[in-house]
Parts: structure tokens; sequence; C-alpha cells
DNA sequence: AGTCTAAATGTAGTAAAGTTACAAAAACAA
DNA sequence: TTGTTTTTGTAACTTTACTACATTTAGACT
């Protein structure tokens, strides 16, 4: 754990004049690390050596190592840490927090990632037929915008939340079709009959969804995210954006795989898209 | 700029000694931190006076203040640098990269954001008579996104992407509407035409745009995120997830100023869901 | 309550680290 | 080459941190 975090945990091992110098370090990090042991000591109203005490107790080596130390707590800024949002935080103090704990999670979720499932899906991607993305609720929005990424590429792909669609989609559904199963419960159970059809059919089913749910045992490979519980209790957050960076991972995986010709592809499809849209130089300031 | 980036850009401004020195703690600059300014000088085989002029030259007040600030430096790890995909990355890699650049963009954004048009857009939405939510290509899955969170609340919200039906809706459109145009360029066409229908209706339009573009020159206010460079050169990836954080901040503070009523209302939203669900119990794994 | 013991705190001296002033050396220009 | 400027190092000095020991304080036991 981190030097802040620490001293502010363990107050209850320190001495009285020890805490003495935990409040007063707690209460302005930034200026302890530019203090001397002497005048940190004479702000804290303890004695010089009281104050290397501290140090040592936290593990540090002495006074200096400790600066050095709590220098390195401060620079990793509040470390997006979960933060709860309260009910009189400011629009400005609630958008921090949003922005926080969704930084929080996907840095979680960048280091428990299996790249195995990730890389099979780019093969299954790659040597499909067609590609259908399905989802409901939040998990529509993220369907919706992979089926978009896919929309340059010249795989025949849809996207679709309407179960009628879905079913007579994986009725057809043949192999070498790939079906991408967007859920962030796995507990859908419109969705995972879906998946059941289209794993009947021996169409290559794909969950992005939670381990071991009932959704992943109808699909050929999961891939899942690892995100700590979602800070809003009402609806799915930080989980949905981490499912959306893995998406443009897959994609990004995707386009290296197709090669350079590809890619090139791609160019042209940009170029296109041009005509939808005000030039820049119209823009009147 | 951070101090270590520095150090190795303004080496030409160095002396031939400084320059030793600078070299040794670029090449380990965690074991610098460590070290006293006299074996620094030792290994670097130079005097020590010449180790402080070249703190002082980096602009920090001696070496213990040099020392801090390198490890400050280098607390921050590899900050979530832009890195490139390159040709034969592993999909581990690119994975890897495609959530670092996206960390760094939001934590750029987080930093870059006014609280201002934010409140005006919490404050719009929870006096707002109805609320829709249009954009097309990347930004219409953002749009379906918002709308599929605001499905959960009391007041009317609708999504489209279909140019007609949001042409309809902006006709129809009176003041205390609220109309939310979602584009990352703020150059689409058919979305600025929509926003200018709304606008004549006195409707309430807000653009989750670039600022001083076409769409928000018909906008009320602007909410922007700043976000550097997109990774992927074809399609909007970073972009796009700064949107949707920004959205969840805006409902998050929706929710919030609505206060304890309506957050029970949400929860009964929420146990309603439960039955489309298999339950946990019946995980078999 | 009083005395003993152990823990906590402070004092003062010592060692180490960093800084300054100045002199020597190196690089450059005329 | 010689004078000038810049760079580098030496040595004295100041500041900072640490150690050993003395004092105080708090708690335990009779």
């Amino acid at each position: 754990m981190d030097l802040i975090n620490r001293i502010s945990s363990e107050q209850s091992q320190f001495s009285k004049s020890e805490r003495k110098v935990a409040a007063l370090i707690l209460h302005e990090p930034e200026q302890a690390i530019h203090r001397s042991i002497a005048s940190l000591a004479a702000l804290a109203e303890v004695s010089e050596p009281t104050v290397n005490r501290f140090c040592r107790r936290l593990g540090c080596k002495g006074y200096p190592d400790f600066k050095l130390q709590l220098a390195q707590s401060l620079a990793q800024g509040t470390p997006f840490v979960n933060r709860d949002i309260e009910e009189n935080d400011n629009v400005d103090q609630i958008t921090q927090k949003i922005f926080d704990s969704t930084l929080n999670a996907l840095s979680i979720a960048r280091q428990s990632l299996d790249s195995r499932p990730i890389a099979a899906t780019v093969e299954a991607m790659v040597s499909a037929r067609k590609i259908a993305f399905f989802g409901f609720g939040a998990s529509a929005s993220v369907a919706h915008d992979a089926q978009n990424k896919f929309a340059r590429f010249d795989t025949p792909s849809v996207f679709s939340d309407d179960p009628l669609v879905q079913r007579m989609w994986a009725i057809n559904s043949e192999p070498n079709d790939v079906l991408v199963c967007i859920s962030h419960t796995g507990r859908t159970k419109a969705l995972c009959e879906i998946a059941a059809i289209a794993h009947d059919n021996k169409a290559t089913v794909i969950g992005i969804t939670a381990p071991n749910s009932p959704l992943s045992e109808n699909c050929q490979f999961t891939v899942s995210t690892n995100v700590p519980e979602d800070t809003d209790q009402y609806m799915p957050m930080a989980s949905r954006i981490a499912q959306l960076v893995l998406i443009d991972a897959i994609i990004a995986g995707y386009t290296l795989q197709r090669g350079p010709k590809f890619r090139e592809k791609l160019a042209r499809v940009k170029e296109g898209l041009k005509g939808s849209r005000y030039s820049k130089q119209t823009t009147t300031k």
C-alpha cells in the first residue's frame, strides 16, 4: 500500500507524539516534503528524534528516505481510488470522482486481462463470414458501438437489441459465423437463449461477459474484464467502459492482422466520410 | 513537463560533465534517488558541485530537491503514455497499449474539464419535459448509451440515429425540451441542421462536442472533453470513452440532484429488472 | 497510594550530507 | 601565442540528520 494511506491506517500503532507528526503530514503532505526534519519537528511540537522514529516505524530508512517515499506517494496523485459520491458533493466533485473511479477500474481491468481469449477472438473474426453483436440494456450500446466500428470493415456485421431479430440471426447462423454476446452479468435470459441457438448451429459464439456465468457456458470462449464493484449501484458504469476498451483492443488486433492492404481500404472509408462533414476551413471562429 | 523527460530533452544545454550526470541518471534513475550527492558524483566521475550545478540548471533548489522531483517523476510510472501500436505487436501488447492510451486520454480529459457547462446540463435535465440524445456513427452508440441510462428515469427520453426521426423530434420540440447532440468533430452536417431546428424552437440544445465547432454554435452550451489526438487514425476511440464517462458524471449529478426519493424509484427499477435474469443461485458452474 | 518498570520523549553531541567561495584547468577567440 | 571566458574541481563551511544517553511519563503491581 502507498505511504499516505499507510500513515492514516496505521495511526493506532503510533504513540502520542508520533500521532502529532502523522496529523501534520496528512493535513498538508505537500509542504512536509519540503521541510527539514528540524522544521517539521518544531511545527509538530515534538523533538527531531521523534520524527525520525516515526519515519522508521513506517519502514523507512530515515527522514530523507521518508520524504522520498512521501513524494512518490503524492506524485501518484489521488491514485484513482474508488471514491464514493456523497450527498452534498458539487458537480465538479462528482465529475472528478466518476472519472477517478473509471480510471481506477480501467487500470485494474488492464492488469487482470487474459490475452488468450482476445487473441482467439481476433482470430475468429478475421476468418468470419459474418459477425453479429448482440446485447440488451446497457450492453446494447456496447454492441452498437462494436458493430459501428466493424461497419468500416468488409466483413458483414450486424447489431441488434431486438430479441426476435437476434433469434432469426441465430437460427440462420452457420459455422464460421461469429456471434459476440455482450452482457455484464452474463445472466440475461434472452441473450443466453440466443447464444444457445447459435451454439447449436456451430457458430462461433464469443462472450464478453462474466466468467462462469450462464451465458459463458454457451460460448466457445469468454473474454472478461475484471472490474471492481461498480461505483453506481443503479446502473453499470465502469464495467461497460472496460468492455468498450476491450473491443477497441480487439479491433486494433483485427486491423493489424488483416495487413497493410486492409488499412488502405480503411483510409478510403475515412476519406469517404468527409463528405458528411463541414470542412475545417469552413469553421468561422 | 516532467523531470525525466526534461533531462533527456535539454541535454544539449548541458556541459560535458553535466551530460555525464544526465546519462547516468537516465540510465538508472531508480538508483539515483537513493544515492548521496557524493556517491553520485563519484559514479559519474565528476565533482560534487558539478552535480549540484546540474540540479540547479534544471530549476531545482539543490540536490535534495532534485531527488524529490526525480522521485515524483518516477512514481508516475510510465504515465500511460500514448503508445503507438506497431506492425508486429502481439495481441497482448496491443491490448495493453490500447488500455494505456485510453487511460492517458481519460486522465488528461479529467484535468481539463470545465464543470460549469456540466452543472448547467444537469440543471437543464432536471427541469426538462423530455430529453433526446442524437448522434451519428460512433457518437450514435454514445447517444444510445446515454438514453439507456435515462430510460431508468421518469423523464421521457429518446435516442435516435435516424435523421428523419431526429428532424421530426426537433420540429416538435419546445422550450424546456432538452436535446443532447453528440459529435466528436462537431462538423457532422446532418446533426448541425437538427440542432439548428431545435434551437429555433427554443429548446435547450446541449452539445457534447468540440468547442468552437459548427455544431457548438447551435448549442446553448457545449460540454467538451479535451482528449489528446486519438490513437487510432481510422476511428474515434479514446474520445468517445471520455464522452461516455462525461455522461456518467452528468447522470450521477442528475440522480443526486433529484434527491433521495428519486433514488428509491431507481432501486425499484433495478429490482424490476431482476426478472429478466437468471438468479445467482441458479449458477451451476 | 506508592514504588518499580518500561515505554516514550527530549537533549546534546557527532557524523554525514550539501553548499559556497574561490582557484585551477580547459576551451575558445583574437 | 596570449588574453578571456567558461567549465571544473578543491577545500572550507553550513546545514541536516542521526546516535547515545538522560529525563520524563505512563502503566503495573504491591
